[in-house]
DNA sequence: GAATTAATTGAACGTTCGTTTTATTAGTGT
DNA sequence: ACACTAATAAAACGAACGTTCAATTAATTC
C-alpha cells in the first residue's frame, strides 16, 4: 500500500509531535522507539521519518518548543510594575500554571537532556538559564529595596524554582486540591520563603498567611 | 581465556555498582549498556550475570539500597527531642547532607523509576513514601503545637522536599558555596517557608535571618 | 484527464541490545 | 598434588533498534 485515504501531513506532524510528548513523558526518550510511536499515530515507522530527520531532531522540536513557550509566557505575563512583590508573584503564578497545562513536555524537558548533543544541549540550557535569570532579578532587585530579606540570590532562585516545577510531579488536576489553591500555596510559601514584608494585591487563599507578609 | 589473577566476587560486584551508579546518572538506565558498564568495570559483559540475573534487578538493588539507607540515616539522625523546629532542622539538615554525598544514587533513584517493573516501583515507593510521611508528621505537629503556619501539611512537605532535593541538580562541592553555607541557607529557608516562630540552638550562617524566625 | 506532487507502506539494512552457553583458568581446601 | 569451586572470557542467540529505499496510491494542479 501507499498514502491512505484523508492522509494530510499538518495533521499528521501534529499528531506526532503529541504522541512523542506523551509517550517519552511516560517511558522516556530512550525506551521509546519510533515504531511505537508510529503505532500510536497509527502509521508507520518510515512515516515519521517525512517529518523528522531523526529521533534526536523530533525530541530537540519538542524542547525547543516547550522552552520557547515558556519565554513567552513570561514575556506575556509580566507586568509593568517595578514594585517586586508584583513582579515575584507574576512569576510564581505563571510559572506554575504555564507547568502544570504542559506537565508532560515540562517532563521531558527536564528529564532528557541528556539525550541531546551537545550543542543542542547548550541551546536548551541558554533559554534556561534567561528564563531562571529573570527570577534572580526580581529577588535581587527585591533585596536591594527592603523587600525581601535573602541570603544568597541564585541559591533561592534554584530552590523556588525547584520548588515550583515540582508541582508536577504529584498534582493530578481534578484531585484534592484545585489550580487556583495550588497557586494561592505556593505563593504564600513563596513570599515566607524570600521574607517579603510589603503587601501586594492577589487574593488570600484558605486563611492563614505568614506573620512576615501578609498577601 | 577465563578467570583473571587477582579476581575476587566481592571486589568485582562492588566494582559492578559503583560504575553503574555514575554510568545510569550519567547517562539513564537505558542509555547505558551493559557491555558499557563491563568496560568500566574492566570485564565482559557475560560477567556481569554472576552479580546481577539481569539489567533491571542490577537497578533495583541500587534503588532499593539506596532507599534503605535514607530511611537508616533518618533513624540515626532524628532527634529525640519533642520539640517540631528541632525535629523539622534535623530533618533538611540530614535530608541535604545525605542527598548530596550521594548525588548520583540520587539521581537514579529519582529519575529511572519508570524502568521498574511494577510490583518493584511500589515497592520503592512505599520507602520513599514513609520518608516523606515522617516530614509531614513534623509539620502537623509543629503546626498543631503553633509553632508553624502551615495551608496544607501534604503540600507543604512535597515542596519541601522538591526544594532540598534540588540541591543536587546544581550543588558542586568545591564551588562557590560549601555544604555548612548550603545547608544553612535550606536551614533558614526552611524555617521561614513554614513560618517557624520558635527559635532553636543552630548555629547562624552568613548574617541575615528572617523576621518570623532566629536560628 | 493527464501530469505532478504529497503521503505513506512494506521490506530491508546493518548495528546493537540483553542474555545464555560453554570452555577455561585462578584460587582453595585437603 | 589433586579435586573442587569461583570467576571469568569468548562466542553466539534471537530480538529489537534507528534508519533508508523503492514502490504505490491519494490529492492537487493545469
Amino acid at each position: 500500500m501507499a498514502r491512505t485515504t484523508g492522509s494530510d501531513g499538518e495533521k499528521t506532524e501534529a499528531a506526532v509531535r503529541e504522541a512523542a510528548v506523551s509517550l517519552i513523558a511516560r517511558l522516556g526518550y530512550e525506551a521509546m522507539s519510533m515504531r511505537q510511536l508510529a503505532a500510536e499515530v497509527g502509521v508507520q515507522a518510515a512515516a515519521l521519518y517525512r517529518y523528522f530527520p531523526t529521533k534526536e531532531d523530533l525530541l530537540f522540536t519538542l524542547m525547543r518548543e516547550h522552552m520557547e513557550g515558556l519565554l513567552n509566557a513570561w514575556e506575556a505575563a509580566r507586568p509593568a510594575s517595578a514594585d517586586p512583590v508584583t513582579r515575584l508573584a507574576a512569576y510564581v503564578e505563571n510559572h506554575i500554571a504555564f507547568h502544570i497545562e504542559r506537565r508532560h513536555a515540562t517532563h521531558v524537558s527536564n528529564m532528557e537532556l541528556r539525550s541531546l548533543s551537545h550543542e543542542r544541549l547548550t541551546q536548551i540550557l541558554k533559554m534556561r538559564t534567561a528564563y531562571e535569570k529573570e527570577l534572580r532579578t526580581i529577588l535581587r532587585d527585591g533585596a536591594e529595596a527592603g523587600a525581601f530579606e535573602i541570603d544568597d540570590t541564585g541559591l533561592t532562585a534554584m530552590a523556588l524554582i525547584q520548588m515550583m516545577t515540582g508541582v508536577i510531579v504529584w498534582f493530578r488536576p481534578g484531585e484534592r486540591l484545585s489550580l487556583a489553591e495550588v497557586t494561592a500555596s505556593y505563593l504564600s510559601m513563596t513570599m515566607r520563603l524570600v521574607g517579603a514584608t510589603i503587601s501586594h494585591g492577589t487574593a488570600r487563599p484558605s486563611g492563614r498567611a505568614g506573620d512576615a507578609v501578609a498577601l
